[in-house]
DNA sequence: GTCTATATTTCGATAGAC
DNA sequence: GTCTATCGAAATATAGAC
């Protein structure tokens, strides 16, 4: 079989490279707006060399979904795997918390480019994966769990969103980890269970 | 001076119909994938038509961006006039929930077209206001502000955006008014000031 | 106020050389 | 793996008639 590497260790490889500077331009230009040229201006060539890599700008787009998407499996699979016991929560919250941090651009990337990410949905672009989205979704839909208890907990999404957004604008200066302990104790009093009222 | 109505009271004009039409496609659509031409189909006329009422497709965002601005005057208003005073800020984001769920979809659309919106402000539409976006900014930035309460108050948002975003899809069932009071009891928990730590 | 027709630009994508 | 050159589609915007 074909073996790719050949590359220096801790080196990334074009591919790779090429999703960084996407990632990074889909964000703040927006997916419809940043156009392959810029891409390739970016990264020193020409814009059909792009076409080497991918076979569309789409595909770039779902080559970021897919980072995404794995990095969310772990994390949903907690969350799923037998009872829900929402006293268990707010500890696997904190680990879920941390690991969106670290890849915050990728959650930003999927707000701020919401509509675009959905068109893929529809396109031919099938996978037989199951949406990170659609998962999130199918869990806030649970009827098990009372209402109040899963509404707060799409705020407590909300919150570490709203959290993460501005930690690479006004809370810049303020260290990660500080920043991330307060939105732990913000996210523990939205859905420990002695805040949620329980339903009559 | 001339006088723009004689229209059948409780009737919109065109202008404003429009700006309802792309409010919606702008939305759940994209800012960028939008073209004239389908927010004329929808209008039931033809895309030069939209030159009349508008100079341009950045016109008619910038219309819509005044409209979410006009309603966050009051709204912030009272956050900054006179002292900030943290015990009393519960009671005042119940008022301000509410007025953002009557308007959730302007909400939506700045969220969803944060780039476009960017773009907007960049270019000649130099405006005298200021913007919603650089008040909450100034808020969250004032250092006299524990930091903690700063962080949750910018959780606080993000929470009742996720729970307006969720209220058009998996909530859609359940009352808005429910879904209000919910947030409030959400919100108060974030920023309530008891559940903040104060600093050493 | 709305129309048809068209000018202008930009972009995604392909072909084929190196 | 990267280049130059180019095609074709689609979009914004304008001109001028009605």
């Amino acid at each position: 079989m074909p073996r790719p590497p050949a590359r220096p260790p801790g080196e990334k490889s074009t591919r790779e490279q090429i999703l960084d500077v996407a990632l990074e331009l889909f964000t703040d230009v927006g997916y419809e707006k940043t156009s392959l040229r810029e891409i390739a201006e970016r990264m020193g060539f020409s814009k059909a060399a792009l076409y080497y890599h991918f076979a569309s700008k789409d595909d770039i787009l779902m080559a970021l979904h897919m980072r995404l998407h794995e990095l969310g499996q772990e994390g949903f699979d907690q969350f799923e795997s037998g009872e829900v016991d929402p006293a268990e929560w707010p500890a696997v919250f904190d680990k879920i918390i941390s690991r969106m941090f670290e890849h915050r651009t990728l959650f930003m990337l999927h707000v701020r480019n919401h509509a675009s990410f959905e068109k893929l949905h529809e396109k031919g672009h099938e996978q037989q994966h199951v949406d990170l989205e659609e998962r999130l979704r199918q869990i806030l839909a649970d009827d098990r769990v009372p209402l109040p208890f899963r509404v707060r907990l799409a705020c407590a999404f909300g919150a570490v969103m709203a959290g993460m957004l501005m930690s690479s604008d006004i809370f810049s200066d303020v260290a990660t980890d500080d920043l991330s302990t307060i939105l732990q104790g913000a996210v523990r009093d939205l859905i420990s269970p002695a805040a949620v009222p329980s339903p009559a």
